[in-house]
DNA sequence: CTGAAAGCGCTAACAT
DNA sequence: ATGTTAGCGCTTTCAG
């Protein structure tokens, strides 16, 4: 069926070894001799059987990569980003979805990867001391996104930093009444952003000398209908805070219908961040933390590819800014409850006398 | 490094060739033996190289996906359906991201997928003739979603039909002025759904007797972008309509927050109804046509096994159902322009006398 | 039920 | 610059 190495090089009048030198590019080969070559592995519609160059060198032309979720938008961005610039390098593509629990141990048992990839690009997925072992196993290179792995290349955010700014921000315009929602913390699969992202909250509410309040620390495991839970039960609560710091997007636009479908308005009752700008988000008017995410995909597949291609380079770790996107479900609190006096800027945000947090 | 198959051999005391079919399960293995040999391929860590069964045996266990964009919600849920059926049978998957005119015709030309495959998914992508015939070269079982190409398993929605749901539902409610936004009728790309979507629209205006209005049809390019620009254009129109069919709720997105912006109320001033339903589509209580994503890809993915189990079945087309799912921003046209006496319905729906579209 | 041996199609030393 | 010759690690007749 399909042309075979040897009968190329029977065509070429030459070696099978010259063929294989010629076609790769490699030097040693006279540029009269190449040319025939060429032309007789076009006419011929030759290509080097993946598998049998893979037996000889080791090599795959393959990069694994490992996502917990294929369908949500922020690791499609990822995969996205990342598979343009592999491909730009000749590299094919191996998904690898973990999804739960399950998926996730039998990855890690069964090792698909194993002889298929010549590098793994892992997606938010904070791993054990054995599973970190099991991958390595695998000697190949590793990068990361979203993680800060010794040993391999990570390419992340800032997730405290960030966290810190929505709060500052809400902060400033004078909100101390501030609830939370997040979750996820005590998922199996153990991604950092919701731990990262909550510690930073609750930073911040010390430091404005505000009282810890259960009742503001809501579970609204990083999904829309999630939030819209933990904002209907906050709604419901005796309390009601002025502002609420959503740690996704995704989970602000869930409050977000809870609030209006309780008749309340934002930012006018209640003023709401959200974190990473998703795509939806400029659409709803939501002010947020937005981090680059195709970047962070292209980024740990560059580092990839230099660890491939020989320059045996120290993985990095790089962290990517991210920045504070004021959209309008922003404001200062109707009900002045701020404990200092405050004047507004050109931007409509309030300053108040904020400790150094 | 890693484990060899004769050093398995070689500890259980037998042949490679003993090895190789105990541990694949095949019959002519006593079970005292095999049993020897799983014992020592455990204690041994072997897993067997693909690479070399491969070229062995010519089969990867590997089945190619080409997708337009893997970082759209439509394309990234069916991918994980398909994902979750392949990797269920032992399949790993190798994704392609075709993305432009230039990669398409790129994937063509170099057929990176070329012996690195047992079988091909295809997304939305239909194939010139070209196209086809190159990627019959490959001689594996192709199947498809979205698409209702010969000669491979197509599963997919009935775009018309659901378009004509749309339509009938909003001439339904008594509206006669309907715009469309759909697009992308003439990306290189070459999508049926834009094509079969709009060509519904305009079957059903004609049906209702209402003439083609060049104003009305407009290009979205099937983005929340294109959608709020394509609504904006038509809110500065001489004429405004009464309701907006976008073909994509993405679209309708777009639209809505057109509408909003320039004042206007949904679905008060206009109606609007959306196709897809999106995950954010219940959040806006967007009315649309909602078509099973995930399950496509599932039902695609479990095409390409059975073709790859042998039985040699002939690749069916399945088309899946779509539904009609009511939401909030659709209603009755407030300025009446029923040209005939109406009923409201429980639902709410006016019941006009529609010709029978 | 098991083993010997011949590939699968390419690459990489080593010669020439 | 080119050819020879071993593998790479598994599968699969074909004998036994």
């Amino acid at each position: 069926m399909a042309a075979s190495q040897a009968e190329v090089a029977q065509r070429a009048g030459v070696s099978t070894a010259t063929v294989s030198r010629a076609l790769r590019g490699l030097p040693r080969v006279s540029e009269t001799t190449r040319a025939r070559i060429v032309d007789a592995a076009r006419e011929l519609g030759y290509v080097a059987s993946p598998a049998a160059s893979q037996l000889a060198t080791g090599r795959t032309r393959t990069v694994g990569v490992v996502v917990p979720f294929v369908d949500r938008w922020f690791f499609g961005r990822v995969i996205a980003g990342a598979e343009a610039v592999l491909r730009e390098a000749g590299f094919n593509l191996l998904l690898y979805s973990v999804g739960d629990e399950n998926g996730r141990a039998r990855f890690f048992e069964e090792m698909p990867l194993r002889g298929r990839v010549d590098a793994v690009l892992l997606l938010a997925l904070p791993l054990t001391p054995g599973e970190f072992e099991r991958l390595s196993e695998l000697g190949v290179p590793l990068a990361a996104v979203g993680l800060d792995e010794q040993g391999m290349g990570c390419v992340r955010i800032d997730d405290a930093a960030g966290a810190k700014t929505a709060m500052r921000h809400l902060a400033t315009l004078g909100h101390r009444d501030i609830a939370f929602i997040g979750g996820g913390t005590g998922t199996p699969l153990g991604f950092r952003a919701p731990v990262e992202r909550r510690a930073a909250y609750f930073a911040v509410r010390r430091c404005l000398a505000v009282d810890d309040d259960p009742e503001f620390d809501l579970d609204g495991g990083f999904t829309l209908n999630g939030g819209q839970a933990a904002m209907t039960r906050l709604l419901s609560a005796r309390r009601l805070p002025t502002a609420v710091f959503a740690a996704s997007d995704e989970m602000a636009f869930g409050a977000l219908r809870a609030i209006r479908r309780s008749g309340l308005h934002v930012p006018r009752d209640i003023s709401l961040i959200g974190f990473d700008d998703h795509e939806m988000a400029d659409l709803l008017d939501l002010t947020t933390i937005a981090q680059p995410v195709v970047q962070q995909g292209q980024a740990a597949g560059r580092m990839l590819i230099t660890q491939l291609t020989g320059e045996t380079t120290e993985p990095e770790a790089v962290v990517v800014p991210t920045e504070l996107i004021i959209r309008g479900t922003t404001a200062p609190p109707t009900t002045s409850t701020t404990r200092s006096p405050a004047v507004t800027t050109p931007h409509g945000e309030q300053v108040s006398n904020l400790p150094a947090c």
